[in-house]
DNA sequence: GTTGAGCGTT
């Protein structure tokens, strides 16, 4: 139903909301996150989208290599987190 | 006020 995208290689004054408006243009984008340092609060340039099953082949393909914000970025899907 | 490979919170 549901399928997280990593994100990675992103400005550091990306936001969340930036990754949810950019990636909603190409489906439906259920959730997303930017990973900020736990210690510094600051962006460590990196964040999941969790987006529909359906529409996950089309936004990496849509998203993937192109540029956001100044930086061409990585999309592909994600890891599930017990393995890191 | 910086940096740039890498996979996140309960």
């Amino acid at each position: 139903m549901a399928r997280t995208l990593y994100v990675g290689n992103l400005p550091w004054a990306t936001k969340a909301e930036d990754l949810a408006d950019a990636f909603s243009a190409h489906g439906e984008v259920l959730s997303s996150r930017v990973i900020t340092d736990r210690e510094t609060g600051r962006s460590r340039g990196f964040g999941f989208v969790e987006v529909r099953d359906e529409d996950a082949d089309i936004m990496i393909a849509a998203m993937n290599g192109t540029e956001f914000n100044g930086r061409i970025i990585t999309v592909n899907e994600a890891k599930p987190r017990e393995e890191r």
